[in-house]
RNA sequence: GACCCCUUCGUCUAGGGGUUAGGACUCCAGAUUUUCAUUCUGGCAACAGGGGUUCGAAUCCCCUAGGGGUCGCCA
């Protein structure tokens, strides 16, 4: 693909930012950058009731962690905008007056109550639920009369009838379907905002969208939006359908299984390079079988042909290993400010930078996630208590031999070099016949709270001479 | 219920007429490591089923089954 896209990504501030918003996000953007093309974020919150607070502010901030930078959207502006459609209400009711005008559309005067009386009958009857088409021919002055009588309308879009509706999916290609199954779409709601349907078809032509990427879901309801920009006469974009995200019961990733948002796996210590990696994985493949990806990779390798048509459960397994993976392989000193605010938030002092920064190179090689680094460092940073199993090894005659024996050589000089310090080991071995988990366990025991773990010269290296000093004198 | 979409190891997937059906995660075993973690090597594990078409089908066609989605003045 080498003309260059304008698609949108456009979510509803209905809360925070989830993984399945994330994957179309991230598919628009590495398309808009593959193709040196404009990446729009638009915000899409014509429900005025399931509008939650600070959601806006989620969404900005998560792709601005995740760096992936719009082009152009409500921060920073553009040539197409307002990029909020609560504030772009005059171009939708132009637009409908339009359809209006056209005879395309009509006032509906039918209550919730009547609607939802009509459905009921129709679903116990077993048919497909549809609207009547009861105000479908009201005359202007009925119309009138209605209005004027302060009665609450909305307006519909007179869908065609006996037509099928064929369209391509860049994913699914041919798609057909009957106009007969496809409802009299409400475009006006009577509090005067327009539906998604409306708005979008307008917004995405306004903005000049070439590709429209999207859930699965939106499948369906593809038609209404296909006759909506034939009605203005104007050019459909390419229509691209995502497979959905799966829960691991196979149903679209909800809310009820879990908390699924970007905030909430940043929250657990996951690095934004493997959010973004492993999400680019579900349901796209590279054409070298490759995994490991940098987001810049990323934009050099994918393309709409290699996205899959079949759901991705989200298992997280695979995720963890990813981050453990660069966690391991990305810059130290870079993982350690990444880690940072987690060992604030556990009230660890680790103002003494290069020791965090050794704690953090020993720390990582056992972590999966930035949260974990804290299991693996606070031992350097705070007492801790043995089990009874690892107070008796550190209580034998031959641990007891050991322990003093370091102390006493530790204490002999200012300065170890983790190589003297291995010279040292050497040493004991020697002089006190001692070794293996003998010699190490006490030891290990004794400076770091437990049998396994880290080598001793990194141990000793890590805490300090001083620290370890004292640490080996507690359990003489 | 109607319509639409989908179906390769447990999971993410490669392969799209001739492959010992490949990779990754998980799991198991071995090696390395004083230990643990890492790393390396190896192993277990899949074409939903049935019919066609064809010399030959995981691959193309049809049917069935299963799963999912949609059917709102939600998006």
């Amino acid at each position: 693909m080498t003309q260059a896209v304008r698609v949108r990504f456009a979510p509803s501030p209905t809360g925070l930012m989830h993984l399945g918003s994330l994957r179309t996000a991230l598919y628009d953007y590495l398309l808009a950058r593959k193709t040196n093309g404009q990446f729009i974020l638009r915000i899409e919150d014509t429900d005025q009731n399931r509008l939650v607070e600070g959601s806006i502010e989620n969404l900005i901030d998560s792709l601005k962690i995740l760096g992936i930078n719009c082009d152009e959207g409500p921060e920073i502006g553009g040539n197409y905008g307002p990029y909020i459609q609560s504030q772009r209400l005059e171009i939708y009711h132009q637009h409908i007056n339009e359809l209006l005008d056209k005879g395309l559309a009509y006032h509906c005067f039918c209550t919730k109550e009547e609607l939802d009386q009509h459905r009921q009958a129709q679903m116990n009857l077993k048919q497909n639920p549809k609207y009547s088409g009861k105000c479908r021919s009201l005359t202007p002055d009925e119309i009138k009369a209605k209005i004027d009588a302060g009665l609450d309308y909305v307006i519909r879009l007179k869908m065609p009838e006996d037509r099928t509706f064929s369209f391509n999916d860049a994913i699914r290609n041919k798609v057909e379907i009957d106009s007969s199954l496809v409802d009299d779409q409400v475009i006006l709601k009577s509090d005067g905002f327009p539906t998604y349907h409306l708005a979008a078809v307008v917004d995405d032509h306004l903005m000049q969208i070439t590709h429209v990427l999207r859930g699965e879901e939106w499948l369906p309801s593809t038609p209404k939006h296909i006759y909506l920009y034939e009605c203005f006469g104007w050019t459909p974009p390419i229509w691209v359908h995502l497979p959905l995200l799966l829960n691991t019961d196979r149903s679209k990733l909800s809310k009820r299984h879990g908390d699924f948002s970007v905030q909430n796996y940043l929250n657990l210590g996951y690095l934004k390079e493997s959010i973004i990696n492993f999400v680019a994985l579900l349901g796209w493949h590279s054409a070298e079988d490759r995994e490991l990806f940098t987001l810049e990779e990323l934009v050099n390798e994918f393309s709409i042909e290699r996205v899959n048509k079949a759901g991705a459960i989200f298992d997280i397994t695979k995720l963890e290993w990813m981050n453990g993976w660069y966690m391991r392989n990305l810059d130290v000193k870079y993982i350690a400010q990444e880690a940072k605010p987690f060992f604030t938030k556990a009230n660890i002092d680790v103002s003494d930078h290069n020791k965090y920064l050794k704690v953090i190179a020993t720390a990582r090689e056992y972590a999966s996630t930035l949260i974990q680094l804290i299991d693996f460092s606070k031992v350097y940073y705070q007492d801790f208590t043995l089990s009874d199993e690892d107070l008796a090894i550190v209580k034998e005659e031959n641990s007891q031999k050991v322990l003093s024996w370091f102390h006493i050589k530790l204490k002999a000089q200012a300065e170890w070099t983790k190589d003297e310090i291995n010279a040292l080991v050497k040493e004991a071995i020697a002089t006190l016949g001692i070794k293996g988990k003998h010699l190490y366990f006490p030891l290990r025991i004794a400076l770091y709270g437990s049998s396994h773990g880290p080598e001793i010269p990194t141990l000793i290296d890590n805490l300090g001479l001083n620290e370890a000093i004292r640490r080996l004198s507690l359990f003489l």
